[in-house]
DNA sequence: GACAGATTTGTCTATTTTGCCAAATAGGAA
DNA sequence: TTCCTATTTGGCAAAATAGACAAATCTGTC
């Protein structure tokens, strides 16, 4: 039961938004497309630690990504992840 | 920025969900309340581990227990997070 | 109080995840 | 070709997580 491909497939995306920074890149490729650069002047961590975070997003299935000239741009493939926000932020909001 | 209370505690939800047997005990209790020897008989892992899988879902606020007699129920505090398995669904389902 | 059933917690080990540095790769410009 | 910029990958050490067993706790019963 628990290794349904449901269980196995949803941990896979659960574990690839389970970390702050991944969180944050998905709320950036929410607005638009950004490059890897984009990102890490947005979020400061080295690029090899950014390239590492997007693969796993990318692993999920969660984002995708282009390349153009000498630049890879990422984009959110699955927006509605965002919805799973407002529910938390709303057991947030009920817990505090 | 990444350090928002709101990223904290989206991670935290994000990592308590981000197991097959926590996914399937949120499954489980979507339907109805358990106790903890009837989720143990759904489960079939050691009673120690799932009591700890329950104490990760309850410490992020997505269930909260009760005691009755010597037992303790567990229930979902949050059917929302089960739309986000929707979501989810259908991007398995498009990258097929 | 001693006992039994249900659950949690301490402790240890194995596995996984993270993040950094350096090296490799890819594409365009000189 | 050589150089430069952007990105990914290899390898490693530190940190976090998972699961098993035993011991502790809690509650009701005898």
């Amino acid at each position: 039961m628990i290794n349904d491909t449901k269980y196995v497939y949803m941990t896979q995306v659960m574990k690839a938004m389970a970390h702050p920074t991944r969180l944050f890149i998905v709320d950036l490729l929410n607005e638009r497309e950004h490059c890897v650069c984009e990102l890490q002047e947005q979020i400061g961590s080295d690029m090899s630690t950014i390239s590492r975070h997007l693969a796993v997003l990318r692993n999920a299935g969660i984002i995708d990504s282009r390349k153009e000239n000498n630049q890879v741009f990422y984009r959110l493939l699955c927006p509605c992840v965002l919805e799973f926000y407002h529910c938390v932020a709303d057991m947030n909001h009920k817990r505090s």
